[in-house]
DNA sequence: AACTAATACTTTTTT
DNA sequence: AGTATTAGTT
């Protein structure tokens, strides 16, 4: 133990023995590791990355050139040379995900779990572990809670009520944005300039600003822009904390800088003025999150903002073949504003991208299903496979087909699990359970379940909390002593009052779990659930359910709260083999061997409103998306768009994205006269294949056969249920077939419907919501 | 306070 | 077209 302690700043013999792995810290445990093992799975450029450990450096990383690879290295690098111990390097990112990996890989090329990595994570998660400590500078108690965006639109809601401002003509909505984007910018109240206040309520929004920044430290809360922002001012205002930082930060690395919007960026240099040891990693052409305040120019400017700076680029790529990346840079070099790469590959040409166009949004759906059959038949895995569309509205058309066919698939994105509404109100009761003074999640369950506590009582408890300044908990409990309300609102009040003092008592003496069981058991909220028969309720049990079991991983409900708002988000089961289906914006950082790239229209993909709003920088920033989406295919890539698009009500016809003319010709195929294919009305599509020959080998069929619980033959393999957005969407039904015309069905995404037609397992049924829709016989069940 | 009818809104998403 | 929120009604 003590030699290797000795033997820190050497390189170790290769002789080290592997004892006490289990105790021996991390940097101790990299050294029994030859350095040049890592090393040596790195291409030049690449190692020359993570050998230049001194002064500021900009790794410009190109799509699939290793960018994690580089940075996991670098940490690992670092420990392994002994130039710093895990908790003195600093690295960010945006996404827990991309930290989740990061320590997971640093943790495979040290060999060991990465305990002792505690400054590795989000921008943001990283914030409020300082701001904790430092709450005090910043007018905030160490206990301060994180609002998510509901909460922030509440608190700008009672604002501009109490001043009296038309919500109609100025929603809160709007001016959170603001808020969002002045903070984004690292702007305080009073910096921000006279016009842009104008935008809002005549001039008032500096103003509203202030107040709501007054609300939070009232409330003991702060946003996700304060996480930043504060955290700013507060390395601006006691030089002595930013120098604790700087000095204990003995190596920086930031992942995809390209993001970092102002304060991020202001917040970087603060700390790398002391000892200069910054390395960013990002690529300009992957730009994407310039309308959420993102600024390309904190990469473009890399060199003049970090004197001395090197910068080396990552041009090898290892993902795409030829064509694919050929396509991709011929597009991408339209781009005025970029500091230039030239993307080449050691692999084979591969196939050309190939490009199609459809008369309408289902006809697209209808060609990439059958192309993904055709795959799967094949012997492609579904999990390789991506369709990556503009906006989300899009997903509709592949859903349906996808649930038509029987095809698994997987919606990667949407919303975030701890951003639905069953998510929030849970967390709301266990927040206010445990800190009874936070206003904003009482008010939000206070009458959920009904329970009779509506408006009139909701402002009464306001003018209370207001008059006497306690917050509404308190004002509650004043309350139902008095004789201001109703018999049974007050009733009401006073059960859910003593409610909560029970469960706050239970809190020391009751496992967590349990507790927060109980806390939804007795408060009605899974009765609430549970009552209603709507396709989403039975999800909704299923997400509560899902985080009880999260909650486990916690020691006490405190420690859950504290990591809910910040670190939770959609849990993505991987293993299931299912088509991906996702925005281009979620797919950055993601490969699959097959990318099917719908919708580039006119106004769609070239995205009307960004050019409308940001003109050429908006161009240039769909322009990166579409990049982006081409770049995250290995082997296969095809484009297509429709002539006719129902967006939203009225038919629209559009043309050909002015990207598909972009391509570079001699790696672009026309996919002609198979626009024949699917012309006719959309019902008979499966019926003419019934004649086609292959229709029994059809991969839908045979999943469908497969399923079927009797007479399918005993080896073939089971399909797990289909599930959207992580919940189970179509269980297959237990006791087999035998519906019949007529029957009344009940159908997870569809809802309550009449059979109409059956069709060996296929199914034509009429939905009362949905209209009529094919769906295979296990997806639903009878009712 | 709860229900129903009318009206507005619809890019991309993290934390 | 569809939903989500809001205003008006019971």
């Amino acid at each position: 133990m003590s030699k290797i302690r000795a033997a820190k700043a050497a390189l170790p013999p290769p002789e080290c023995e592997e004892e006490n792995a289990e105790t021996a810290p991390i940097s101790a445990r990299a050294m029994r590791r030859p350095a040049a093992h890592y090393l040596e799975a790195l291409n030049p450029e690449q190692r020359e990355a993570v050998e230049t450990l001194d002064g500021p450096l900009l790794v410009l990383a190109g799509a699939g050139t290793g960018k994690t690879r580089v940075l996991t290295t670098r940490i690992a690098h670092i420990l392994s040379l002994g130039r710093a111990r895990p908790s003195q390097i600093l690295a960010v990112t945006f996404t827990n995900k991309a930290a989740r990996e990061m320590k997971h890989r640093v943790g495979e090329l040290i060999g060991g779990v990465v305990e002792g990595m505690p400054w590795l994570g989000t921008f943001h998660a990283i914030g409020v572990k300082i701001m904790r400590r430092h709450a005090e500078l910043v007018d905030l108690k160490p206990s301060f809670t994180v609002l998510d965006t509901d909460d922030q639109i509440r608190l700008i809601k009672q604002l501009l009520q109490a001043e009296n401002i038309d919500e109609k003509r100025w929603p809160a909505r709007l001016l959170a944005a603001m808020i969002d984007g002045w903070k984004n910018r690292g702007l305080r109240p009073e910096r921000v300039p006279e016009g842009e206040s104008f935008a809002f309520a005549n001039g008032r929004a500096r103003d509203l600003y202030a107040a709501y920044q007054r609300r939070l430290k009232e409330l003991n809360a702060a946003d996700f822009g304060d996480l930043l922002l504060e955290n700013l001012r507060l390395f601006q205002e006691h030089q002595d904390v930013l120098e604790k930082y700087q000095q204990r930060f003995l190596f920086m690395l930031v992942d995809e800088y390209q993001d970092t919007n102002v304060a991020q960026y202001l917040w970087l240099r603060l700390l790398a003025q002391g000892n200069g040891n910054i390395c960013c990693v990002g690529d300009d052409d992957q730009s994407i999150y310039g309308w959420r305040g993102a600024e390309v120019d904190n990469i473009l400017r890399f060199e003049t903002d970090f004197p001395g700076a090197r910068i080396i680029r990552l041009e090898r790529n290892y993902r795409s073949t030829g064509h694919i990346l050929a396509a991709a840079s011929g597009l991408i070099a339209h781009n005025k504003g970029r500091l230039g790469k030239t993307l080449r590959t050691d692999g084979s040409e591969g196939e050309k991208v190939t490009v199609e166009g459809c008369c309408d949004d289902e006809e697209e759906a209808r060609v990439i299903g059958e192309d993904i059959e055709q795959l799967q038949r094949q012997g492609h895995v579904l999990g390789e496979i991506a369709i990556l569309v503009r906006a989300s509205f899009q997903m509709r058309a592949f859903e349906d087909r996808f649930i038509t066919l029987g095809l698994p698939y997987r919606v990667i994105g949407g919303p975030r699990f701890y951003e639905r509404q069953e998510i929030r109100d849970a967390t709301a009761y266990f927040d206010v359970t445990l800190n009874p003074a936070n206003d904003l999640k009482f008010e939000r369950i206070i009458n959920t379940p009904r329970r009779g506590l509506g408006e009139a009582t909701l402002k009464s408890l306001h003018q209370l909390a207001r008059a006497q300044s306690v917050p509404l908990f308190q004002a509650a409990r004043l309350m139902i002593e008095t004789e201001e309300l109703k018999p049974r609102p007050r009733k009401s009040l006073a059960d859910l009052i003593a409610a909560f003092d029970r469960w706050r008592g239970l809190i020391d003496t009751m496992g967590h779990t349990e507790l927060a069981e109980l806390i939804l058991d007795e408060s009605g909220y899974t009765g609430m659930w549970q009552a209603e028969r709507s396709p989403q309720a039975q999800s909704k049990l299923e997400n509560l359910k899902e985080l009880i079991r999260f909650m486990e991983e916690f020691d006490t409900l405190a420690g859950f709260l504290e990591h809910v708002a910040l670190v939770m988000d959609a849990q993505t089961e991987e293993g299931a083999d299912r088509v991906n289906l996702m925005t281009l914006h979620s797919a950055k950082g993601l490969e699959f061997d097959t990318v099917f790239l719908p919708g580039w229209d006119e106004g769609l993909l070239p995205h009307q409103r960004s050019l409308d709003e940001s003109g050429t920088a908006g161009l240039e920033e769909e322009r990166r998306l579409a990049h982006v989406g081409l770049t995250r295919a290995r082997k296969f890539a095809k484009i297509t768009f429709a002539q006719n698009r129902r967006n939203h009500g009225m038919w629209q016809t559009a043309l050909p994205s002015r990207f598909i003319d972009e391509l570079p010709i001699d790696h672009v195929e026309v996919a002609e006269d198979k626009g024949l294919r699917g012309y006719g009305p959309s019902r008979f599509d499966s019926a003419e294949n019934v004649f086609a020959d292959g229709f029994y080998e059809t991969p839908g069929w045979q999943r469908a056969r497969a399923n079927r619980p009797r007479g399918s033959s005993p080896s073939a393999p089971r399909r797990e249920p289909l599930t959207i957005e992580g919940t189970l969407v179509a269980a297959s039904t237990a006791d087999g077939a035998g519906l019949a015309i007529g029957e009344r069905i009940f159908h997870q995404k569809f809802g309550y419907g009449r059979i109409a037609q059956i069709d060996g397992n296929k199914l034509t049924v009429d939905f009362d919501k949905a209209g009529q829709k094919k769906v295979v016989d296990s997806f639903v069940e009878r009712v």
